[in-house]
DNA sequence: CTTAGGG
DNA sequence: CCCTAAG
């Protein structure tokens, strides 16, 4: 614990009061933890998303010649080392950010404009704009790279702090900084893509993914700053901030992994969609690892201390992380949105204005169900999130006049992303699908809030047999085959075939696992309406923050849903003497022999059962017989109860004082004159 | 697993 | 009744 607190601190930049022997539940609901985490999310996220960016950079040929380091920044170093070797300027920026497993995009552009010895007007708007808040033009690029450098050096001090835990990870980077991103990089990738499909997350998850990760983000935000990059160490609000900028995600799981991501776009496609993706992609990693790592949390506190255990097991475990996650999210979005203008990420912006759809998407795992909340921004944008036990939950930011193409291909990228497969997405409006899809968001009705919740999307998984996936909410549980054909068959596009079993979707039975069990009870529900709030893909998430806040708390319903409650019992008169009896003897406090003595043959009354019922009795003798309510009991138990309560109750408080001040003689003096009475 | 309490 | 923190 310590150790790890440690690295995270050094992380995080500022230092987090730690609760090492304080109780659970104040280490639980420790207001620092959470701040702690946010910063450790956010340095994730940024590291994530480089990393992802890089990938995904390579792996895209859209960029044009003059940005050509973009898609393959960290393999082609070597090649633009050597092109530019003769700007000094430009070879220590580029790698400056390999080191910092930076951005490629920017990067890249960065180093072509100084080699074209003068940024293009708009090029520097952007650079500025995406990583840099410098207005500056020609002493632009030195203050940077200054800044850059400087804040590399501090990094790597950093690093040798809390090396510790972290070796092998800061080797890794220093070698990039070094120029060896490359390596570094594939590494980093390596993890993640281990983290990320690996079924048991955890181990691989392990902490060192964790802060490499993170590394790197602060790295880049460093960047992004330049001029409070790194120092800002993580202040709250500088993650918050970096959160904002890229993206916010959280993941969940079906144990509760939930990613998030919003992301405001910026302008040029170009430019962006890279990083755009690699950010989702690099999310969908660390959400995942994050998520399989993060301890369970309760009330939104989520407590780093724990990162690298699995707690995924247990499924209130994972729900009250999930709940944490939720609320957390919200709240970093929050902040976010209000400092956004201050820190942007380098690509994207607070105030996009990109013409082209937003697309944020961010899986961490792949999962059959998905779901889609859909926000109306003032902005006239339009925001989905896509949510689901295996994929998760991310925020999309889309213009009204996007088209239901668009969205869907926002949708479809994370899935790839996610799965590493092709795969459709489908989008249905009032149970209908949606086919057309050069309507617009608002055409469909679907930037409505009012229709917002009657948008749904499913997932199709078309390379292999793809089987639809019904997107739902990880407790509708949408995943099974069976629930889905039924809701999914009538929709589906021709083009798809889908075929769950093959799905591969579908192919994480250890993610399924605390799933299915819920499933069962949903089951029901799901396939007699096809798509009902249950299975409903698409919820609208409301553009104000309180609203936002609305998300975790159905979630957290619907997730109370499936778990059944006991069946209650009444407790009969009989059960009650019998009860009150055995208090008389026994007293309050033993309430495992109470139970042995009064209801043995009772199985389905805990001693837990017979604790609440005394407790329960004890305020209906307290209140008035007009109050009671259900069976009444008789008073003369109720005067039992009451006697009974207050003997028990003075007895132990004289237990109390007993053991805390009083004599021996006292004591046994007292204990002795009282127990006969009862008796 | 038990207790004790809050929900 | 449920859920948890603590012991």
């Amino acid at each position: 614990m310590v150790s790890k607190k440690r690295v995270d601190y050094g992380f995080n930049g500022f230092r987090v009061p730690i609760i090492p022997k304080a109780p659970r539940s104040a280490r639980r609901r420790g207001p620092f933890n959470k701040a702690a985490e946010d910063g450790r999310v956010c340095a994730i996220e940024l590291l994530a998303s480089l990393a992802g960016q890089l990938l995904q950079e390579s792996e895209s040929s859209a960029s044009s010649n003059a940005s050509e380091g973009n898609n393959q920044p960290a393999f082609s170093q070597g090649v633009i080392e050597q092109d530019r070797q003769n700007e000094v300027k430009p070879l220590k920026k580029e790698e400056i950010h390999q080191g910092s497993c930076a951005e490629s995009t920017i990067k890249t552009e960065v180093g072509s404009q100084n080699s074209s010895q003068k940024p293009p007007p708009h090029s520097k708007t952007d650079f500025s704009k995406g990583h840099v808040s410098v207005n500056n033009g020609s002493d632009i690029w030195e203050k940077v790279e200054g800044d850059v450098k400087s804040e590399i050096f501090k990094w790597d001090n950093k690093f040798g702090n809390y090396s510790n835990r972290l070796v092998k990870a800061s080797e890794k980077f220093r070698e990039s900084s070094d120029g060896k991103m490359k390596n570094g990089f594939k590494q980093e990738q390596k993890a993640g893509s281990s983290c990320f499909r690996g079924s048991n997350l955890a181990d691989k998850c392990s902490l060192k993914d964790h802060l490499e990760l993170y590394v790197s983000p602060t790295l880049i935000n460093s960047k992004s700053n330049i001029k409070s990059p790194f120092h800002r160490k993580s202040s709250p609000s500088a993650s918050f901030s970096r959160r904002g900028n890229v993206v916010k995600l959280g993941s969940r799981d079906d144990d509760e992994n939930f990613l998030r991501c919003k992301r405001v776009c910026t302008k040029s496609k170009a430019f962006r969609s890279p990083r755009r993706i690699a950010h989702r992609r690099i999310r969908n990693l660390m959400s995942s690892k994050y998520w399989k790592t993060a301890p369970k949390l309760k009330d939104c506190e989520l407590s780093r201390s724990d990162l690298g255990v699995p707690h995924y097991h247990k499924r209130k475990t994972c729900y009250g992380f999930e709940r944490f996650q939720n609320n957390t999210f919200i709240k970093k979005r929050k902040i976010v949105d209000r400092v956004s203008g201050v820190t942007s990420d380098g690509g994207f912006s607070s105030e996009s204005v990109s013409n082209s759809p937003q697309k944020g998407t961010d899986g961490d795992k792949p999962s059959s169900s998905a779901k889609l909340h859909v926000a109306k921004a003032k902005d006239s944008h339009v925001k989905f999130s896509i949510k689901s036990i295996r994929i998760p939950e991310l925020y999309i930011e889309v213009p009204e006049t996007a088209t239901v193409g668009s969205l869907k291909r926002t949708i479809m990228e994370a899935v790839m992303a996610i799965l590493g497969g092709g795969a459709h997405v489908g989008v249905l409006h009032h149970g209908k699908k949606v086919r057309d899809d050069s309507r617009t968001l608002v055409q469909t009705g679907i930037s409505c809030n009012e229709n917002l919740d009657t948008l749904s999307f499913m997932l199709e998984p078309v390379s292999l047999q793809a089987p639809t996936i019904c997107a739902g909410d990880p407790s509708s549980q949408c995943e099974t085959s069976q629930l889905t054909r039924p809701i999914e068959t009538p929709a589906l596009d021709s083009d798809i075939t889908d075929t769950l079993h093959d799905s591969p979707l579908l192919t994480y039975p250890s993610n399924l696992i605390e799933s299915n069990h819920e499933t069962t009870s949903s089951l029901a529900d799901t396939t007699v309406d096809k798509i009902t709030p249950d299975c409903r893909a698409l919820v609208p998430v409301p553009a104000s923050a309180e609203a936002l806040a609305v998300v975790p708390v159905s979630q957290k319903t619907k997730r109370s849903e499936f778990v059944q409650r006991r069946t209650r019992r009444p407790f009969s008169v009989t059960e009650v003497e019998a009860l009150v009896h055995a208090v008389e003897e026994l007293g309050t406090g033993r309430w495992r022999d109470v139970k042995l003595r009064a209801f043995e043959n009772a199985d389905h009354r805990t001693y837990v059962d017979l604790k609440d019922k005394w407790k329960t009795l004890v305020h209906t003798a307290t209140i008035s017989p007009q109050q009671r309510r259900g069976e009444p009991v008789p008073q003369e138990l109720l005067d039992r109860v009451l006697a009974a309560h207050a003997f028990w109750s003075q007895h132990q408080a004289k237990q109390h004082g007993k053991h805390q001040a009083g004599s021996g003689t006292l004591k046994i003096t007292e204990a002795s004159a009282e127990r006969p009475c009862v008796c």
